[in-house]
RNA sequence: GGAGAGUUGGCAGAGUGGCCCAAUGCGUGGGAUUGCUAAUCCCAUGAGCCGCAAGGCUCGCACAGGUUCAAAUCCUGUACUCUCCGCCA
């Protein structure tokens, strides 16, 4: 959400984004009901100014009179009130966040700009099996009878496979804690205002599971990002208490809408899965807010590199990014049965359009108030970050080396080939 | 799921239709005093709006409605917390 101040102090701006985001929304209809908005404020103070001035006075029978048509003119009036600003709610919660200078303006994911790379795909000298066969073929993965018990895109994780999923997200909680970052356990239950808040809606609704039958403002969150920057919702922070830092666990939920024929085999796309996720409040000072995000980054990095897993860094263009987002990074992991990188991070400032919509605010030492900026980045999802692992340490003879890092979290160097 | 009791500012806590535009204390921030610390004193400290300023206004007592000329206070619904019963991991 931006504010109606800004968006008529940046108009051009805002104009310009909505072509370069490839959105659409009501700007000369804001300014009209935002002005019907402060006209009828004025009005309506006006007139509980009058009534509480009369019911401080004695009571008479003319004061009761007068504030007898006090009570019927509010009446309409905040009625009127309220449709125009929910008329402008609506029209506000459409206008997307205008990116920083350095975003490439551009259509869709070609124009993203590669920002660097890091380690070498490996050259196998065999033939190379896809996380599917291995998983198969290993009994770490069970795909038809998690399609059996779950349905379309469902999966069992056994085995090696169940300590290696599990272990991976230890293995992160660990690093980033270690680092200073506050882990969480958030919520998979989420409330609807969380999901505006974050700016999930009013775009994604079909990516989202309902909970209609058991509670008509119950969703399945599709990431932590949005029950951990709902935290401080409706609160303010002391600036010297700045910045939050949190790594959180959730389960996600997507309902992959629209998106029925893409990925439909393997681990890539799936219904449930789980993630360990960054998220940052801060002040709205933009450069400590890029220097935040490169932090996160850093740590996303790091991670891979520890893991050994060759990665790119894409800085994301205009078209390709989402409504809220001041700048992203999406950070793309080799793999070897694609013959690509394939998306596992993404790396966001939200400016302040996330803590508007949740109010959450910091208090200067002056004692002023300002909107947080709120940032998140993936640290790791799972399993899809297996695809990566499986494929790219596989042996030969079908076995997986594990990576030194995760050893100590797993509980076995290799997962043996059960014989071929 | 059932029965009962609660919910006032960062915290504690007063207020049971108009003198509440929410007392007081603690905490916090700023200042004074001060070898250092402590103590003491002064100012500020719910949210928001208007104004260059002086100052003014609105909202706010869990949330949402309602009654009333007037609601923290009365009524209804909802959420949450606590105690007990049932069920459950």
């Amino acid at each position: 959400m931006l504010s109606v101040d800004f968006i008529r102090t940046n108009k051009l701006k805002v104009l310009e984004t909505l072509k370069n985001k490839n959105r659409q929304a009501d700007i000369e209809g804001i300014f009209e009901y935002d002005d019907k908005r402060r006209e009828i404020i004025a009005k309506v103070q006006a007139l509980r100014e009058e009534r509480n001035k009369i019911a401080r006075q004695p009571f008479t029978d003319d004061t009761k009179a007068r504030g007898k048509e006090i009570k019927e003119e509010l009446k309409t009036i905040e009625e009127e009130l309220r449709l125009v600003e929910e008329k402008l709610n609506t029209l506000l919660s459409f206008v997307p966040n205008v990116p920083l200078d350095e975003v490439p303006v551009g259509k869709d994911e070609k124009d993203n700009v590669v920002q660097r790379k890091w380690g070498e795909p490996r050259t196998f000298d065999f033939k190379i099996k896809s996380h599917i066969d291995l998983g198969t073929s290993l009994g770490i993965i069970d795909f038809e009878r998690g399609t059996k018990v779950s349905g379309f895109r469902g999966y069992f994780l056994k085995n090696e496979g169940a300590l290696l999923h599990l272990g991976l997200l230890m293995y992160v909680l660990q690093k980033l804690t270690k680092k200073g970052y506050t882990p969480l356990i958030a919520p998979a239950i989420i409330k609807k205002f969380t999901l505006f808040g974050s700016g999930h809606l009013p775009w994604g609704e079909r990516e989202l599971y309902k909970l209609n039958d058991v509670d008509d403002d119950a969703y399945l969150t599709a990431t932590a990002e949005i029950p951990v920057t709902a935290y401080y919702s409706n609160e303010i922070i002391d600036e010297k208490d700045l910045p939050k830092k949190f790594v959180a666990f959730s389960p996600c939920f997507r309902s992959e809408a629209g998106s029925y024929g893409k990925d439909t085999k393997g681990m890539y796309r799936l219904h449930e899965f789980w993630k360990i996720e960054q998220v940052i409040l801060n002040s709205n000072n933009i450069d400590e807010a890029r220097t935040i995000h490169e932090e996160l980054q850093k740590n996303a990095e790091e991670i891979l590199q520890e893991l050994g897993l060759p990665y790119q860094v894409l800085l994301m263009c205009t078209g390709d990014m989402g409504e809220p987002q001041l700048k992203k990074y999406d950070t793309e992991t080799w793999m070897p049965s694609r013959n690509g990188y394939g998306e596992t991070m993404s790396n966001s400032i939200m400016g302040d359009f996330q803590t508007r919509r949740l109010n959450i605010k910091f208090r200067k030492k002056t004692g002023e108030k300002e909107y947080c900026f709120s940032f998140n980045n993936t640290a790791v999802a799972s399993p899809r970050i297996l695809i990566a692992l499986l494929e790219n340490f596989q042996e030969k003879d079908g076995s997986i080396t594990i990576p030194k890092i995760l050893q100590p979290f797993v509980g076995f160097s290799v997962i043996k080939s059960k014989g071929e």
